[in-house]
DNA sequence: TTGGGTGCAAATCTTTTGCAGGTGT
DNA sequence: ACACCTGCAAAAGATTTGCACCCAA
């Protein structure tokens, strides 16, 4: 395996996964990038999203039918994705992991992880309905 | 919102569905299609696949890192994903409706529905290792 | 007859990758 | 110096869409 080496580019994405409540693309990472590396390219945003999540210090959040997300935060929590916006909130919930695996039945696999989403309106749509 | 018309594609595509117990992607499905209509385009087979998906009758399984895959079945279930093979299970569990429901907290949105998804590996993947 | 459905191909969107040069250790 | 990292641009993969023709109702 590689050995990591410093990068600027990549601290800030860090960075900036941290400070936000949302869970940006990685377009949204890129433009934001942009106004500290103003000729940063996509495909280092790319990369270095990827190289994060592999180490497991940001989580990446696979398509909800568009492109991937990517949440600063690690520790375990659902989301809660708008039908209607397409927002991405997260959830607070009782511990689940105990639950997850009491759950499962007849499955001679091996599970090491799970990913919970719940669908349905966020606060903002059902005013405005 | 238009008319429904029949079509042979969509109820073949349906058909082939309901009778797959993995959940093929929409490539897999025009493939196997072009076996019954040689010139069917893949095109058709993403409007029917999308359609069936927006009436209910299939289910969409959002990207796990590649294609879309799509489900027959749309009882409520769990799906399993081998991080190994890249295989999508079925999984059988305790009816988990309630359970979701009561572990949310401090949410003012409307939930709907969610998607549960187990990672891990498959039985045929831990054998081989 | 009319509006939805189809095949075909081009376009779009998202993500990955090859390459040559730059940079951290 | 060596290996990793970057910008750039091209490529790849998945899905959508415009168009002219076809077919179910």
């Amino acid at each position: 395996m590689a050995t990591l080496k410093y990068s600027r580019q990549r601290e800030s994405i860090k960075e900036f996964l941290m400070t936000r409540k949302d869970h940006p693309t990685a377009d949204v990472v890129y433009e934001n990038m942009k106004k500290i590396y103003s000729n940063i390219s996509l495909g280092t945003v790319y990369r270095n999203l990827s190289l994060l999540s592999d180490i497991g210090e940001i989580q990446k959040l696979s398509s909800f039918g568009g492109a991937d997300h990517f949440d600063g935060c690690v520790t375990p929590h659902c989301h809660f994705i708008c039908t209607d916006c397409g927002q991405v909130l997260d959830l607070e919930t009782d511990d689940m992991n105990r639950l997850m695996e009491k759950s499962v039945k007849n499955f001679s696999g091996k599970i090491t992880g799970y990913d919970l989403r719940f669908f349905g309106l966020c606060p903002r749509c059902i005013t405005h309905r």
